[in-house]
DNA sequence: TATGAATGAGATTTCATTCAT
DNA sequence: TATGAATGAAATCTCATTCAT
């Protein structure tokens, strides 16, 4: 009675192990094929236990995408930080990185499971909208405005459609999730194209846009 | 007495129209959550005759794959025939045109639900990857290359990864499938500033990738 | 107008047809696994042509019962013509020959239709049970009590229970149905046999049955 | 409101409560005619647990038949180790009080399900010939040799068609599943009938087959 | 007669969710 | 907390039967 048991599980850790799980199996089988007896048995917990902290299996599908899209969210504020480089010095640098985590990461997943579910959930389509999608084109933006009045790029529709800078990162992605076992690509060296290639064009000074 | 006869009997149409109303409900509803029953009731069928066409489910998400991607195949061949253009001009003309319709089509309900069910049908990702992405691929490829050789543009990774002029669709697509309740844009004009940043890029004089 | 077709089939062979292509299907599939229009094509016309013959499809079925039962009612009438053969004689001669034909036949597919679906077609078990039945053991006891009353055999409770002149048949139908591909007898022998030991009982003087 | 609990939580008796209730409901319908949730409710349970269970309908009939199969076997060893009586003692007691609880039983309703479903059960019917035929089979075969060895009895082809033995109650129990309703008979009195008749032909000393 | 497209009831099976223990 | 037996609504698919042609 008064030994603490070693291995007792804190349940502070359940939601996030069973979420964690959760991911992993509709990874695999996404959403709809996915069974919650499935994920329950990967997180090692009892289906009963499960409906203990995701009333359902939608709760748990949020649970999903908003715990992988809090640590982007924070990751993109810190990013912005480092204010005094250069477009392309920001671009190259924390940008790219930013991006290339993302790519190495389960964004596949999530990718497919937004695309895939989200029309069905528009709370958590509004919330991903304004917490992920709208705050980094506000950075881009605000970074792009930035140097266009210290006239190292020039103005371009980019800020008006600042979600083009991401577009390299989302075709990546579907390719890998749908293509890369017909038609394999080297994802990384394609998102830095992208990103090239965007630089040129605001770097161009006989661009008359 | 002269109620709407039971029977309508339209062999050769049945299919197109099955498939047709499977399209407009796999859009609103996705493949998984769409009921068999819904398709028919859509196309003014029973369940049986639906059955009578598609031998499955699956048969009928097929279909519909299929009888979307195969006009696009015969467009985007088309379109290559008016070779003499310079890039620019076949990036600002057919090219844009081509993306445009697809953009204006159920292309979004398409697309989504490549990406969601795709991975669950292998064969029917590669008949897409062949016959729709990889043509696509080959024709920005050939544009890309005569225009370098014609001293018109400078050679870019777009060369390797050419999926890229393709980005600002999907992008569009995706956006309008997901976040337009929230947060409308202008699609085309997201896809046209993507083009002419493209082109821009390929102009620059200055850029020594 | 005047030439008569040379093809035309005559509408009165086709419930013959029919039935004996249900028998055949039914024979490999089984009442309840044989759809109607499997029977159809194997007797070449269409399910409306059937349905035009026999009102439901268990309608077909009492057809095959009772197309099965009428020839052999027949060949067993005939059989005791030849009446002033011994019991010996007459049960190794007409008997044997009547009982190797229904082995031969389809009598294992019938059997098995009888035992499996009769239970529910009580007025075809019925009229099976008067026509088939009852005549063969009237027949058989009416042998038997000639033969005690020339002195040829013993009285036995054959003459209660004539249906067990009957049993090396069944026993060999059934196993065919059954076990034979696990474990292959020569039924003939078999029921010649049960016959012969039928035969030696009813011999025997010293039981005093 | 205290109505019946919805829960009973009796994880070890439910397979064998569905499957006496299944064989009960199959022996009223056959196992085509049979629906799950009739199965279902007659054992008291939710079609949802009885899948727990039984992972198809055909689990559910395979179950049926062992579990008629398996006591039945244990019966038939046991009965054969009071070895030291007659071939006669032995027919006229433990076989024929075997017999005689097999026509008891539920036997009609097994065999018809063995013959009519039989066929599109392989493994079943072998497992069903292997441990109960050919086990049955052996036993009859070793007390006639006995038998003969002694004295007791002469040589007849009952040595090699032990299954001839059998056939009273197989006509026993078929005859009762069709016909007892149109044509009622003592059927122990059957089966009591072919005994004494095997066991006189087995005595016959005049026979020279 | 002859066809087979069309129907729809009904069967099996799955699985999210509940709740006695 | 923790379990997993139990539920039942719902989904896919089949097929006997009808009837316009």
């Amino acid at each position: 009675m008064s030994a603490t048991p070693r291995f007792r599980r804190r349940k502070e850790d359940r939601p996030a192990e069973i979420t964690a799980a959760a991911l992993a199996v509709f990874a695999r089988k996404g959403y709809a094929a996915t069974r919650v007896i499935d994920v329950a048995r990967r997180a090692g917990v009892s289906k009963g236990l499960l409906y203990l902290y995701f009333k359902t299996k939608e709760d748990l599908f949020k649970s999903v995408i908003r715990s992988f899209v809090v640590p982007r969210v924070t990751a993109l504020r810190t990013a912005v930080e480092d204010s005094d480089l250069t477009v392309e010095e920001f671009l190259r640098g924390p940008f790219t990185q930013l991006i290339m985590s993302v790519a190495d990461s389960d964004a596949e997943v999530v990718v497919r499971l937004l695309i895939a579910e989200g029309p069905k959930h528009p709370d958590l389509t509004a919330y991903y909208c304004n917490e992920v999608i709208l705050e980094g084109m506000t950075i881009v933006r605000n970074l792009l405005e930035k140097g266009v009045e210290r006239g190292e790029i020039r103005p371009t529709a980019l800020h008006e459609f600042p979600q083009i800078m991401f577009s390299g990162v989302l075709v990546s992605t579907i390719w890998t999730s749908l293509f890369n076992r017909h038609h394999p690509i080297d994802s990384k060296a394609m998102i830095k194209a992208h990103i090239d290639l965007m630089i040129s064009a605001l770097h161009n000074k006989d661009s008359d846009l």
